[in-house]
DNA sequence: TTGAAAGCGCTAACAC
DNA sequence: GTGTTAGCGCTTTCAA
């Protein structure tokens, strides 16, 4: 392994100017810069990230951890995070956590132990209690779609009531009124918001809430199909209800694949809400009525907050992050005549 | 910051015997293991990789460089990356090069000096040249889906052309004559041998190979997207082409999108096949027929090959995965009739 | 503008 | 079993 001695050595300086050099220091002569520059492409060095995280005590890394990469809201969380501090000059490390405690924590410690600056924590598993021993213990991290009481500003979460009552609002002013509700079966603060929002709505119209008409599974494409199929075996399309609001875009697109599969018409049959606004509502045909949810400011505010309490610098009060309204094809009035009404995707 | 010395203060051993728990060193008294534990739960101490790292020459930690996580490609591979060395103690830091290359180059650097133990490098911008010298002094480095010449056996990439031909095969085995393509627009390995599959493919059933009905954008689902616009524009479905081979299941998706907004449908009008055997394909409707690229094996052969290398082990001898058809919905009989065949999608 | 040297927090001989 | 101590590769005073 080469090391700034040898680079040092052969440009014949100390290793103090050449770590100089490599730090973009402005104090050394073009002499030296020179010579060290030279050095160090011909020995090929780079400078040891651990070594300087050491001395430095700033590992300039960002940590966020996730349930699972692969999930399409998940990757958008984290690109959205590796470009907000991309050009600050962190690197993210990221950690996923499977819907699994141990794993969870795991990714948690892994990241704390890498010395991170900041620490973004997506957690689906972990009970409270060890999630305010976390937030108790490391003053930088920063929760999203989640609150720990006690710590409302330090978690991130966009207004799922808001927005879930947007949805099922959308699906009763195009004339549904037997609305039925697939949710994640892990009950965090965004599925027990968002299924509030769905009651609200309901009975702000003068709907009465009917428990039966709830399904729930995995937040994941193949729990939307399975707690689809739960539904199409116990309810009756277009009879026991015209309309199902979805916890998220992915559980949306599994129902979806469901319908088909059962001969059921997406929307002349039952019309369909996700949340989320993911690329992938896009997709789908027909194209998804969803919810905004924007992962981008989140993702920003997550970021920045954690820096400042890195700092000790003041943060913001807590807030929701604003929702809206993406109307596109999946919902349809209820009597409405089988002529196709193209709307342009993009 | 808490650090391993005050840790030993508090449990009353020195630091050697933290170290040695912490570690789960075999060779320490149930006495000491107790004090130091609790030591360490009273304080809240990590221990910082970055000085374990350093001490022990190893960070514990794997490189992996992709475009863009949110790609759904690219997350399914990075997922699969990480489950691939969980079980091993490594974990995953992940670059992003957003098909540019001063960013590819920059991930690569970065993770070079976080002195990753493995690299597992996705390259689209960089020139052969660049990858040639990084190759040459990254002697743990692993390419995939692109072959640098000299370096076959430390580059992976399934059987592009394989693959293609297949894809192509079936739509002429469904009586399709008359097939267009769409292309990546980054024309590096895996782009230039799908398309010779596509190309091979035709002339093999007699069908003469015209470049006019090759179209190609970004690999994304707006360069699908806005390769199908082109396409659209210059010829006629049904009449100029009866199928679409599309270079990847993003691209394909964005196809359909604007086929649904052209109000052409899938597969009644035109059949459609993508590549990559994603997630997403399941979820369209119809379901994508699309080849099977493992990207779980190609991530745990990435690994396996980047680790022996580290450990100046010999590998294995160049060579690809292997590809299969994955017949789905979006593909029919060019004189099928109208009435719907459904097949299950889970 | 430069160099010598004292750490950064940890591991791993080595000695006891 | 346990402690002492010399590094790991780098940054950063401090003095020259």
């Amino acid at each position: 392994m080469t090391t700034i001695r040898d680079v040092a050595r052969k440009a014949n300086v100390s290793v103090a100017t050449v770590s100089r050099v490599l730090n973009g220091s402005s104090k050394v002569s073009q002499k030296s810069k020179d010579a060290v520059l030279a050095a160090q492409k011909e020995l090929g060095f780079y400078l040891n990230a651990n070594a300087r995280a050491l001395a430095q005590r700033d590992s300039h890394t960002i940590g966020i951890v996730v349930s699972d990469v692969s999930d399409p809201y998940f990757g958008a969380m984290v690109r959205a995070c590796d470009d907000a501090i991309h050009d600050k000059g962190y690197n993210l490390i990221v950690g996923q956590g499977h819907h699994n405690d141990a794993r969870e924590r795991r990714a948690i410690d892994d990241l704390i132990s890498y010395q991170c600056r900041g620490l973004i924590v997506h957690a689906l598993a972990l009970d409270e209690d060890t999630l305010r021993s976390y937030l108790e213990t490391v003053p930088y991290m920063v929760m999203i779609n989640r609150v720990v009481p006690g710590y409302e500003s330090r978690c991130l979460a966009c207004d799922n009531y808001q927005g879930e009552r947007l949805a099922v609002d959308e699906l009763i002013a195009h004339g549904h009124r037997k609305i039925a509700y697939i949710n994640s079966c892990h009950s965090i603060l965004d599925a027990q918001e968002r299924l509030q929002g769905y009651i609200d709505s309901l009975q702000a119209h003068g709907i009465k809430y009917d428990p039966r008409l709830v399904f729930s599974g995995e937040p994941s494409l193949e729990g939307g199909a399975s707690a689809a199929h739960e539904l199409l075996k116990h309810l009756k399309p277009k009879h026991d209800f015209t309309a199902v609001a979805c916890y998220s875009d992915v559980m949306a697109a599994g129902l979806m694949g469901t319908c088909h599969h059962h001969q059921i018409r997406i929307p002349e049959d039952i019309s369909i809400t996700g949340f989320d606004n993911l690329f992938l509502g896009k997709c789908l045909i027909p194209s998804l009525t969803t919810i905004d949810n924007p992962v981008k400011l989140m993702a920003e505010e997550a970021i920045a907050r954690s820096l400042q309490l890195y700092e000790g610098l003041p943060i913001a009060p807590p807030h929701r992050i604003d929702v809206s309204l993406i109307a596109r094809d999946s919902v349809r009035d209820i009597n409405h005549d089988e002529a196709a009404q193209f709307i342009p995707l993009w």
